[in-house]
Parts: structure tokens; sequence; C-alpha cells
DNA sequence: GCTTAAAACTTTAAGCTTGAAATATCGTAT
DNA sequence: ATACGATATTTCAAGCTTAAAGTTTTAAGC
């Protein structure tokens, strides 16, 4: 690791007319930045790590449980990908996977008791750090900001050379 | 800043609402989406990965060399990671390593003329893609966004929470 | 010269990630 | 009923990622 002193630009240099790629490092990094900061509280606090994280708070999401497929939907990974963190999980005991009574193919998701109540108190620390994270930027400030990645995020479904594999 | 405002900003570190993670989870789709979509089309069209991309752009901007902790440093990945990626690169001849003149222990990493010329044309593509998934955005918008974004990494610098490892 | 701490790097183990291939099941049109 | 294409999931190989432990070299003090 780098360490925290690490906040510059991915690959800042020239100020051609490259302001968009400009743009994208940026974003990329304030992501990475957070990321890695948040990765490493869970490992040193709770022990997890953030694809378990991110599995667990989709569950806590739908109490009523999530099939495979839905899980790699909303987290937007491979289905294999969802299959091994997943299974790790429920070694732990922190879901439960039942086969779906309605479709032989598919199994439900659960989170357990145990895994709700260790959620619980992750998901509380989660909100503080990334409240600490934005405490420099106004309220208007990270309105302004979520407004425009609403944009971006439109922007994006619009991209031209998107589907055609 | 009003003094209104700062009032109200006073307790936003424990807000009972959750802006601040819908936020960051707006923050880190775009940030996917647009990482996922360039992995994409590096492999479909270039058959090279994000990692190597990354490698080869500090080194198309560093062109008398560098070591690997400066590419470390620059990528914000670990040493470790940097070594992997390095010696498929240089397996591939697309970069060159030499031991360095003054330092017995470090290494001098350069694009070999054949990198020089795969690069150019994947970041000419690189530079297009990004333009196109950002022209759902004004000249406005995307300004304001780049500051917003500079706001942000000045607050992830000023983080609290941020070193005790 | 000798010792020693720090630095540059590599190796290793564990885990994440993907795409492709394999397996099993479902739904439906014969 | 049965054959067939679609769907849900698992398996697998290859690559990325990190932290921790190990190696070699440097530089500083004695």
């Amino acid at each position: 690791m780098t360490g925290a002193s690490a906040i510059r630009e991915k690959h800042d240099g020239e100020m051609v007319d490259r302001s968009n790629v400009r743009l994208w490092l940026r974003l990329l990094t304030c992501t990475t930045v957070i990321e890695k900061r948040l990765k490493r509280r869970f490992a040193d606090q709770y022990g997890i790590t953030l694809p378990r994280f991110d599995v667990m708070a989709a569950l806590d999401r739908n109490p009523a449980g999530m099939t495979m497929g839905q899980l790699s939907q909303e987290l937007l990974v491979s289905n294999g990908n969802v299959t091994g963190v997943v299974q790790t999980l429920a070694r732990d005991n922190y879901i439960s996977i039942a086969p779906s009574p309605t479709d032989g193919r598919a199994s439900i998701v659960r989170l357990t008791q145990l895994g709700r109540e260790c959620f619980t108190g992750i998901a509380e620390a989660h909100h503080e750090w990334i409240d600490m994270m934005l405490e420099g930027l106004t309220r208007d400030q990270r309105a302004a900001l979520y407004d425009l990645l609403g944009a971006l995020k439109i922007s994006l479904a619009d991209d031209k050379g998107k589907e055609q594999p």
C-alpha cells in the first residue's frame, strides 16, 4: 500500500484537450480512495471484505430473500462471482441458502439471525465513515454532486457505442 | 456559506437520513459502469486489460522510465501487484525492465518501441470512448462536476478517521 | 571494516472477478 | 409426452489485488 498520502490523480499531466479524460480520472481517483479506505476499515475492524458487505447489504434490503441471479444483477457482478461470495458467507453462517419452492433451478438466499445482527453494527459504522469522508462538502455541494452524477448516469445510459457484442 | 446553514451543518456527522450513503452509492455506480465498459472494450478490441493499460499510460507519460515503486505510487496499487502486471507486459515485449545504474535494488521500466506504438492507438480509442460517455453533459455540467470532485478530494484528504493502522 | 535500519522489490497465500463451458430445470410448441 | 430453446446456477482457468513475510541492497553510525 502506498498510504493515505497518495491522493494524487492517476494520470495527471497534459493540459491539452483531454478535459473529459481528466474528469474521468478524477472521478476514478475519488472512488478508488473511498473504496480502499472502506475496504481497509472493514478488514481491520470487522474482519469482513467489501464484496461480502455488499451481499449482506442487498439481503438486508430484501428480507424475503433473493436468488443468485437477483444478487448478481443488483450488485453488477457476474453469476460465478456471487456463487463464491455467497458460499463463504453461508460457510460462516451469516446467510442461508434454500431451494426455491417454485423453481427447481433457483436458490433463495437470506440473512440468518447472526448475519442480520452483525450487519446492523457494520452498516452503522459504514454510514459514519462515509459521513466523515464527506464532511468537507457543504450541504449544497453534496446536493449538486448528487444531481450531476444523476445526469452522468443518464449520459451513460445513452452512450452510443454501448451494446452490440 | 451562510451562518444559518452552518448551524444545521453542525450535526451532519450524525444525520438520521442516508443521503451521504446514497451519494456514495451513486458515485460508485457511475464509476463502476464506466470502468466495466472500458474494460470490456479494451478486451474486445485490443485484447488488453485495464491494469496493463494503466501501467502503459504511466510509462508513456514518463519516457525516461519509472521504478516499480514509482509505478505503485502513481497507480495507487501495491508493489506486489505492479510486479505481476509488469512481468506479463515484459513477457509480451511491451515494456523493458533494466537494472538501475545507480541503485542495485531498483529496476527501471520503460515502454518498448512496440509498446509505445500499441499504446498510442489504444489511448486514442480510450479518449473517444470517454468523450462519448460524457456526451450527455453540457460543458458547464462537466466543469461543475470536475470542481465538485476536486472539493471531494480535499474532503477525503482531511478525513479524520484516516490513519491508525 | 562492521553493524544495522531502512528501502526496493519479490514471493506467497487468500480472496475477488470474469467469461466460457457444463449441468439442471423450466416453459412451451409440437 | 417430448423435444427444444431459454433460464438459473455452478465450475473452471486466468488474471488482478492485497497484506505479510522474505531477499537483496543501500546508507548511516560506530
